[in-house]
DNA sequence: CTGAAAGCGCTTACAG
DNA sequence: CTGAAAGCGCTTACAG
């Protein structure tokens, strides 16, 4: 048997650093709040033999009582995207920075997002931000419900009573849908990822009504299941197969786009971008690769999650403004899966 | 102003309900606990109760008293490889399944592996896993001065006090060292990753040590930074612009093998197997897209997982068994990246 | 500026 | 089988 729960040495509390420094335990606890009242020297008296003995305040203890647990709930589901990762632990490393902590649960068949939020609950956590999942919003209106206040990140409430930053998708579906045209396209095609999916649903409306607006209508869709690879590749099979075949392909997703390249070149013996322009989304690490070189929508990464960090702190301190729903423009980046029509 | 954590409404207390139930707290609290002592009948009637109520034990105050958080602490840090992602979400959804929650912490420059390990103490989690890290074990010897078990994901404690659980990494070289050798190569080269993480030390020794034993010593080294795409292009350059240019290149991860075959046919006109074959470690998905089609060895990723996670939950109830390092043999899956060399 | 006391929401011997 | 009481490690009015 190794250690077990309960043969561990207990921690110091602070009542044994009290009687250690022959202080109450009023002050001691004075010590390790910034805005408490409390003589400078004996804070500093307190704070050093403190970190000589390893003393550090019960974050459960004090949960229980300040109504606050300084741990922010994160829920995740579908992380088939590669910059999720990268979301999450920047995220978390901000967070971290200032005190917060993250309690991590996934979303899934088995357990669903309302069911995750629910175990976030009832650990009090101060607020939940939500990684992109689909649009159910039965966890956010728990949330509402018992007052934690929710943010949604890459995603947004139908409703509109949560805060959310992301990236303004539908605006990068017009600019793709320009980019395309103006290149002289005149059949489009558009290869759908998880279909219930925010980022999905406005990629495409953002798509097809700018398509429509300037004209062209014959715009072909796969059916969406995910934003995997295999799935890329069904899309691919679906539109190129069409006796009408598009001459450029909008993926929804930067992982379709280049399962979609690598179909139309090795089962239809296309080339790309002279046959068939394929355009992703996201700009994930692999888009600019040589080898891959995808023309995508690169999305601000960086500044969505510098965006989500201080939203989520004002939100956990209390001191968020009203909700408003952050839409940040992508960026066009044209490489070399793009370019004009054959004819 | 949104909602503060002060005018959120409060959650029911076990108070509140053994009131609505005209029962004392003692009773209530015994019927959430699978041993204890209590009429089925009466259990009953408070759960379904509870349950109307949407009344949850606060975890806080229950964790206060049992000295048990039921919350596993996981530290993460360089996470560039896209399998950590996935590791990280399923081994959650395991531990959720079993009602554990899992905290996450992120080691990297401005948050050591050891400070982090600390935040992860004051929380009281019931044990720490970590995500492939580098070897430094400060964090670990932290967690056993507490009493607070460790388990180490895809490395292994220099000590070997702890528990472990990873791909036999050493064996994963020996057996790429055979392949290329067999193949008919003599001039090897290896491209290093992340010089002190445990996967590259490893996977380097098994290779140098089987090509050895086999008589081959003429094996070129790059020197190793991390495991990024931009890493695996500097080691290739590194390797092939040597007059003795290997025919052949072991890469300490995949990532850094797409990168040298990408270096190799772009930059260096050479021909991916013919001129110089390639061999990655992992097998992460993009590996074997028809794109890529890279040789690798595959790592057993859900065997891994499932171990990891029946540990991880042994260790925090306190039945598991002595330290051990349990290592799994990987399994190497020829694509199109290899293959004999010219002569 | 400091201390004694009450209380956060639970669990668990101890009686009955 | 159930209840009254003590206690987990903190914080925070309330006095002084």
């Amino acid at each position: 048997m190794s250690d077990s729960p309960n043969d561990a040495p207990q921690p110091m509390t602070i009542i044994e650093l009290a009687k250690e420094l022959g202080m109450s335990r009023s002050t001691v606890s004075r010590a390790f709040h910034e805005h408490a009242v409390i003589n400078r020297e004996t804070r500093e008296k307190i704070l050093k033999r403190a970190n000589e003995l390893g003393f550090q305040p019960n974050p459960l203890a004090r949960g229980l009582i300040t109504k606050s647990t300084r741990i922010v709930g994160l829920v995740v589901s579908d992380i088939t995207n590669p910059f999720y990762p990268e979301v999450m632990t920047k995220l978390t490393e901000r967070l971290q920075a200032e005190g917060f902590h993250v309690m991590l649960v996934v979303a899934n068949a088995t357990r669903s997002e309302e069911e995750a939020v629910r175990v976030l609950l009832s650990y009090r956590t101060d607020i939940v931000v939500m990684l992109a999942t689909t649009l159910s919003s039965a966890g956010a209106a728990a949330c509402r419900a018992a007052g934690t206040p929710v943010l949604f990140f890459n995603r947004y409430s139908t409703e509109g009573q949560s805060h959310a930053v992301t990236c303004d998708n539908e605006l990068g579906g017009r600019v793709v849908a320009d980019c395309l045209i103006d290149l002289g396209h005149r059949r489009l095609g558009f290869i759908a990822g998880k279909p219930d999916a925010s980022t999905n649903v406005d990629r495409r409306n953002g798509f097809l009504t700018r398509c429509r607006e300037r004209g062209i209508d014959v715009v072909a869709e796969s059916n969406g299941v995910t934003f995997s690879y295999e799935a890329g590749g069904i899309g691919a099979r679906q539109l190129l197969s069409r006796p009408d075949r598009p001459t450029a392909l909008f993926c929804a997703n930067d992982i379709l786009a280049v399962a979609a390249v690598d179909v139309a070149q090795r089962e239809f013996g296309l080339k790309v971008p002279d046959d068939v322009s394929v355009v992703g989304f996201d700009d994930i690490g692999i888009a600019s690769w040589p080898s891959h070189a995808l023309t995508t929508v690169r999305q601000p990464i960086p500044t969505m999650i510098d965006l989500t960090a201080d939203l989520t702190l004002a939100l956990a301190r209390g001191t968020a403004r009203e909700p408003a729903i952050i839409r940040l423009p992508g960026t066009l980046i044209e490489r070399s899966t793009t370019k004009g029509p054959r004819s």
